[in-house]
DNA sequence: CTATGACCTAGAGCCGGCTCTAGGTCAAGC
DNA sequence: GCTTGACCTAGAGCCGGCTCTAGGTCATAG
């Protein structure tokens, strides 16, 4: 009854999730999965559905800069097993802050090049080769 | 009638943009300064207002991504004068686009995080320890 | 006159996050 | 039985962007 588990190879896990197979054999090395990846009888790694969705969540949580070894941390609180939910909220809690202030900081940075760049298209259109930013001639 | 240019010291300037006076002195040797900074007659640099403005935009540049090469171009633009603008729109036009694409992307993880920290709150909630995410039972 | 402190240069070091190499095992196909 | 190719480990290397060090100059203060 127990249903047959698809288990796949590092390259096709690399594939699927896309990251190398050096990053999966790094992010073991680091400690960065909550049960050890499971290897066949030759000790080759076998990775399930749940090690891709887990994979998908560090790749989200990498991408939104969260550092490895708070992925780690994360990683060791769902490997200790419920009862430490309160502890995962506040990591998850503080990298959603984390994010949002990225958000925040490069809307102030997409502003001022928005800002820029109008500058520059109304210049252009206007054909004038009027100056926007020289660097001042060197008065010495 | 030349007003009288406040020109201030590398440590001042290191304060007033933010940037360590390591890092001020390293900017200008990786050419991402449009103009020469100005030295005093001890060889001491001087930075003015203008240059204070660049760097404010250096580090928005920065800041939102933009690897030191693409800044040292777009210096290197600037320095030439005018008569390269679609040049210059051009190469913030791309880093526009680079910075809408990093808000998504980082709008998506910021929702696969927030719907995980709502599981949480949830199940905190509700008090239960009903298990949310925990790696499979090793059933070898 | 000396010492303090801000500055200078050139170059080495560091950190995070991979990425690659060397050298080896193993199974399948010819 | 040999080659091929996917995999293994441990560890070295790389890249970007600073950051720091060593060793020196110079000006003002005591």
């Amino acid at each position: 009854m127990t249903r047959p588990e698809v288990l796949i190879s590092i390259s096709e896990a690399a594939q699927r999730s896309g990251l190398s197979v050096h990053a999966l054999r790094f992010y073991e090395r680091e400690g960065l999965f909550p049960s050890p990846v499971r290897r066949d009888a030759g000790g080759r790694r076998l990775y399930s559905e749940w090690d891709l969705e887990w994979l998908e969540l560090c790749t989200k949580l990498r991408s939104s800069g969260m550092p490895l070894p708070a992925i780690r941390r994360y990683a060791g609180l769902v490997a200790a097993g419920t009862g430490n939910e309160a502890e995962r909220l506040d990591l998850l809690r503080r990298h959603q802050a984390e994010i949002t202030s990225q958000i925040a900081g490069l809307t102030a940075c997409l502003e001022v090049i928005s800002f820029k760049v109008a500058l520059y298209e109304e210049r252009l259109a206007a054909g004038g080769p009027d100056p926007i930013w020289v660097p001042p001639e060197q008065t010495s």
